[in-house]
DNA sequence: AATGAATGAGCTTTCATTCAT
DNA sequence: GATGAATGAAAGCTCATTCAT
């Protein structure tokens, strides 16, 4: 049975997960989650005492989960191991392969980014577990591409920047996809990153 | 009486806005928008028969007076009147410009950004009538820049993107400063449209 | 102008006896009747200082206007000056005629035979100054009747409590017509009419 | 303990019955009846998603209960194992029986007649489930005094009326006392029985 | 006299949370 | 461990009533 080859806990959070991304945590009952889980309401208090603890338990789930695929997983083998690999390789193929692990955890990160802007307590961890060690990865690639000389001098801040706002940008082309119609999704993420080397290429 | 000037109406729709922007449409109640306000509880409901209706409230707001400022005012003085100006002055001139005004509007964008995600009827609205008039300014001054030949050809959703992505991420960058430590609202501004336009310049 | 042929208090009035009849007391709302008043809300105040006082105007209204129109007009012509005319004839023609008056005034009689339910007030002068005038018409006919020996001796309550009962009974045949095919309103009567003479005459 | 013996949804809707039959449907709070029925208000809205359930609750409650009652339990008995007995003792007897029973579950049939005029989901139900077998087979006992040529000739529904239209002044007379001193419950439903059966045997 | 915007008490309804089973 | 009936605080909403104009 597919259903008891996950916990009880993991079963409830994957709901929650599904559910908080649909219609946003306050907007979210338990009954709901626990209709999705297929367990009885009371169950879900017995793993998360207050509903404010499912947001937790989301919350742990990716930095468990989710940051290290992103942040670290295969990492070394992008950057470092393709010396031989142009700069437009590796960030295209670091593009293309994050945003494929974004687009895997899309609720969960749809759920943080909305309920990080409400909970406090969320904000801390998101600020202190979950941004450093992604814009460090990537504010790495940039500041390696100045000190070899490859890319012009600017603050790895303003160029993390603008490839996480474009790679926010093109998860919602994809999306609605009246906004760039006869774009496919390798074509948004190609052209996008040309611009971005392009830009900050020496020449 | 600064109570005066403004309509009853207006100040629930004020109130309405930051507070949403604040907790987020399901948290918050009509209790604290009327006590914002300064109206009883009752008095929102002779506006806003239903919760929901202030949401539409919100929204027409925006499209009656935030999507002109954004998408119309001044837009021909800045790319039009400007021959005598370079693309770089134009770009930032217009993104410094903009940027001010979504600031100004903050808290409707932040809800309507919000809000939009759970619900259908504002869905509608947001990609019929705010999305392409402002898409519409923006695609035009890219297209504009390709057909003269100072630009290389792309598709002109992919640098409104890229651009709208780095206008977002330039905002939080300013909001949280510990992401950029050290740059100016200036600075942020400037080299992201650095980038962007070395990035399609023609050589 | 029709509407300035009655005084703003009749139009109030009215309106709420209509809607009253409708919907209940407890199921409408001040500002429904002043829609159908054609006045504002707070004008219905002046008149009637608390909605109960609807109610009550209601209920004096019925007993000026309706009670003598019922128990009083035309009855001694009906049962004293028609001594040549059949118990049959006399009996149909103030029932028709009674029922007709009732028909008229079927909002108000509705209001006060649901709302008597209620309201202990109204209670109070319902069986007090409407009941027994009506009550003691009819009684007095069939007291008449065995006085003269022409019915068996009942107590007159039962008789008119019958009679009562199959009028009532006849309005609602006439409402629903489901209830009696092809019956029209005289047969029901006549034939209501004559069973109960039937019952009651000697021999 | 009594109150174990009853389901929660019964001790709702008897709690409902009793009030609304006192109040009236929008004369009565939700509070009211939780308090009546020893449950939480939010223990109604289980049961009873809205207000308006409870009504209807209430009427599938008097279609099983009640309906049969009063329409099927021991007509058979009634109508047709007594052939030995004289209609007016057929009709007494059914008429003592079918008061007692009304009178059983006099609250329910107050809050029926009431509601079913304000509520038209109500009134579906009450003219297809309700009225018919009633009717039938009050309407059979009549057409079956007719066929065996003891009744004159009248439309069933006429002498149901009549009929109907006594138990009900009945009903009334006994629960207001000034209106019939000194008669006793028997004797007006008697001399009632007796005024209809005269008025419809032959000779 | 008449208006209708504003009020706030009180209603119906929701839902996170508890707890006996 | 799991259940789901029961809870009650708090939410959205209604509406009789007031009052400045």
């Amino acid at each position: 049975m597919d259903t008891k080859l996950e916990t009880t806990e993991e079963r409830i959070i994957q709901a929650a997960i599904e559910i908080f991304a649909q219609k946003g945590y306050n907007g979210t009952t338990t009954k709901e989650i626990a209709v999705k889980a297929g367990v009885a309401e009371g169950t879900i208090f017995r793993y998360f005492p207050k509903k404010q603890d499912l947001l937790h338990g989301i919350l742990y789930k990716a930095i468990e989960v989710m940051v290290p695929k992103i942040a670290g997983h295969g990492i070394v083998e992008i950057f470092d191991h393709n010396v031989e690999k142009s700069d437009r390789e590796i960030l295209i193929t670091f593009m293309k392969n994050r945003l494929e692990m974004i687009q895997q955890h899309f609720s969960i990160i749809k759920v943080i980014l909305n309920e990080v802007q409400y909970h406090s307590d969320i904000e801390d961890l998101w600020f202190q577990k979950i941004i450093p060690p992604i814009k460090g990865i990537i504010d790495r690639f940039f500041a390696e591409g100045m000190r070899k000389g490859r890319f012009r001098q600017y603050h790895p801040s303003i160029l993390t920047g603008i490839m996480v706002g474009a790679a926010i940008m093109s998860i919602l082309l994809q999306r609605y996809e009246d906004l760039a119609e006869g774009l496919t999704k390798e074509e948004i993420i190609e052209q996008m990153a040309d611009v971005l080397l392009n830009g900050i290429a020496k020449k």
